[in-house]
DNA sequence: TGTACATCAGTGAACGCGCGTTCACTGATGTAC
DNA sequence: TGTACATCAGTGAACGCGCGTTCACTGATGTAC
């Protein structure tokens, strides 16, 4: 009935907006610190957070699980963003993949509270909730399989199952990195040599596998 | 002040207990299915699934958060019974390893709630929660050690760091179990197959990794 | 065996609370003339 | 520039609901004698 949701822009007649969902996403990312899961959140928690009645909300988003789905969003965004940068400053001593599992470790030791979401948020929420999460596992996959097949061809050596592989990491990178959440900082340093080795196995055991004849299995 | 929570056993004088605490874990079971976290289910739920009075339930847990971690130990003991009989019936031409994860998917197909909830709750919920979740990780790790270690020995081949090993293995298929809960039947069998890959390419790392001169990094 | 009694598993009713959502509204802003 | 008007972002109050927890209780069961 009614003509709002998206604040459309463009000079038409009515009150200036005072609050943004932007707003609100800094609301709510406020209130999900690391132990804290945003599906747990309720719509007036938020609200009172960003400072507005708890109706002013729908202005904004259709309801909380739309504002989930735009954190969940927002964060893959930032974290590609960090991995990017990482990947830029690669050289070729310090591996793009090592490097990148730096990058991703120093963010979480950082309280990044959007890597925080990312990670834990996985496996709850619904399933608009659930498939923004793998949208965002998906991007960083394909990019860590671009990384993959440049590094093999730089080495000249093979790669097998590059996509699997990509897979792999990812997985294990973030399943590793929700646990590595709660550590004390005087872990950290240990927990990345940990992962790295994790991840060296799954590159090594790639290319011998791609080295290897027919006789796979 | 009063006697309660352990049901004590014994002969004692009283009313016999009708309800019991598996009674109350096996609601809550019912009412998480694959999409319903434990963590969200409300004490009111639960009594009203077992069908007894909300203020029953203070007669065997002191709250939820008891429930839930009771639920967890029960559902890690319940997988590695079943991995453990796979580790049995395993012969020679097919791996343990192997015949591991065929059990752990076809667990998974079957939908087992309790496995469901393992693989789901990883990150969510009190503290006490966590904990329960990881302990069952953790004993799952050790066993997982000890059979590639055996497994090392037979081949006459080396293993580099099998407790990491263990541990890459274990984290990789919970997570990757954890996003297969979803899957429609008929892309189980090469999802299987992906995972089996999967964990064949840390497993070849890591020998590969082990016959290397100490040139490693 | 029969009776008086203590125990305590389970109950029904009630509480105060925070929740999501609705409604009719207000008043700042921009437009039309 | 000044005035009348339309728009609509944000509000205050209220709703009904399910929740966790408490209280005083009831009555079945077992024990003591």
């Amino acid at each position: 009935m009614s003509s709002n949701l998206p604040p459309v822009s463009g000079a038409l007649p009515g009150r200036k907006p005072v609050i943004s969902r932007d707003d609100l996403i800094a609301a709510a990312i406020k209130l999900a610190g690391p132990s804290r899961s945003v599906s747990t959140l309720s719509l007036r928690e938020v609200t009172r957070e960003a400072g507005i009645a708890p109706n002013s909300f729908y202005r904004q988003f259709r309801d909380m699980d739309e504002l989930a789905v735009a954190i969940i969003e927002r964060a893959g965004q930032s974290l590609r963003e960090i991995i990017g940068e990482a990947r830029k400053r690669a050289t070729q001593d310090r591996s793009v993949v090592r490097s990148s599992i730096e990058a991703f470790m120093e963010q979480l030791r950082s309280d990044d509270r959007l890597l925080h979401i990312l990670l834990r948020e996985g496996t709850v929420g619904s399933d608009a909730f659930k498939q923004a999460v793998d949208r965002q596992l998906q991007f960083f996959e394909d990019e860590l399989q671009h990384d993959l097949v440049r590094l093999a061809q730089a080495n000249g050596t093979g790669l097998f199952q590059p996509a699997l592989t990509a897979k792999a990491i990812t997985r294990l990178v973030f399943a590793m990195g929700a646990t590595a959440m709660d550590l004390p900082d005087d872990k950290f340093a240990s927990f990345t040599e940990e992962l790295a080795l994790m991840v060296r196995m799954i590159v090594t055991g790639t290319q011998t596998l791609a080295a290897l004849p027919q006789v796979v299995r």
